[in-house]
DNA sequence: CCCGGTATTGAACGCTCGTTCAAACAGCTC
DNA sequence: GAGCTGTTTGAACGAGCGTTCAATACCGGG
């Protein structure tokens, strides 16, 4: 939770947004839920789509940071962690993962949205591959993007397919098969 | 297309879904594409939510066919065509996944959304199972489901990345998977 | 104490939205 | 052709939308 104004009220359109889709988004219910005047809003962003993209790029930042965890621990001991902590119970909310697809859906409705999240997608994989690479300096480069890019997928699946309901055992399955693909 | 005009305005909500998001759906811009006046929108579908719930119907429909297919093939033939058919370029279409992408989001706008969702949802995974097992006779019905919910986190990995930018080799990748997991 | 700029407020604007409805139109039977 | 039933039209309504803006509150430095 934020305490400054504009970050209250970055907060309050992802709140909205997992709660109710795009839909819920009106400058309005943003103001309130925030707890500030609606012409705030638009002194902090200039207009809905900057807001909107705002909070698109608050919430890619800590998808980012998944997979650059504490550089002191081993290689292997990293991976493990990043692959494992995409199916954390802190992640796999129904707010979390709703807010996910809506951010995802967003894509269509301006190209403002797409561009910032084919850059996070991209980022987050090349990450991926830094890790696997790191973990497994006998593999190529070539062999590592490939790697990230088949867990990406499954993990990919894993956000979307829990969040129409998917059960433990299954989700432990695919936190596996990712781990299979890493250090196969 | 459909020639009818309930037909063809329940076509003009997936094309304004697909192309600009729930955003781009107003009643004013469906009976623009669908070509009819703004009333009779409203004469066909009691409101909105009801419009919209049709429309997902009608896409859902489609869906299920992927997993019922010619039943005349032998079914180890039934299961790879199945299995194949979620990677064609017939579904990998831009305006397909963003559609899918799209219906999947407006869960959160309204509860009847979700339920359609979720219910299309099971009715996949089983006619997966159902496949699975005519091809495997010698699995337990237990492991064909396990099976089934394991292929479908891949393959809406498989949708949902290649929205988000995927290329022709993972694609393949991600199909084999599938495959090797079916036939284990 | 007052001044400067930054932060915040809420009323007001024009616009689009979903819904309603009386009227017109089409096809049909008698 | 009159009458009936089911379609189709577009104007109208009130509500909510995004945006603008003059007015107010706050606050550190002169």
């Amino acid at each position: 939770m934020s305490t400054d104004s504009a970050g209250r009220i970055l907060d309050a359109v992802l709140t909205l947004l997992s709660r109710h889709g795009i839909g819920g988004v009106s400058m309005r219910a943003v103001a309130r839920e925030a707890g500030v005047a609606l012409g705030l809003v638009n002194y902090h962003f200039t207009d809905k789509t900057g807001l909107i993209a705002a909070a698109l790029r608050r919430i890619e930042e800590q998808d980012i940071a998944l997979v650059e965890p504490d550089p002191d621990l081993p290689a292997a001991e990293r991976l493990r962690l990043a692959l494992r902590r995409v199916a954390d119970p802190e992640f796999l909310t129904t707010e979390y993962l709703s807010l996910r697809l809506q951010l995802w859906s967003l894509a269509q409705a301006a190209e403002e949205f797409e561009r910032i999240n084919t850059e996070a997608q991209s980022r987050y994989r090349s990450g991926l591959a830094r890790l696997i690479r790191a973990a497994r300096p006998d593999l190529s480069r070539y062999e590592c993007a490939k790697r990230a890019a088949d867990i990406d997928v499954v993990q990919n699946g894993l956000w979307l397919t829990s969040l129409l309901g998917l059960d433990r055992a299954a989700l432990r399955r695919a936190v596996k098969l990712c781990e299979d693909i890493a250090l196969a």
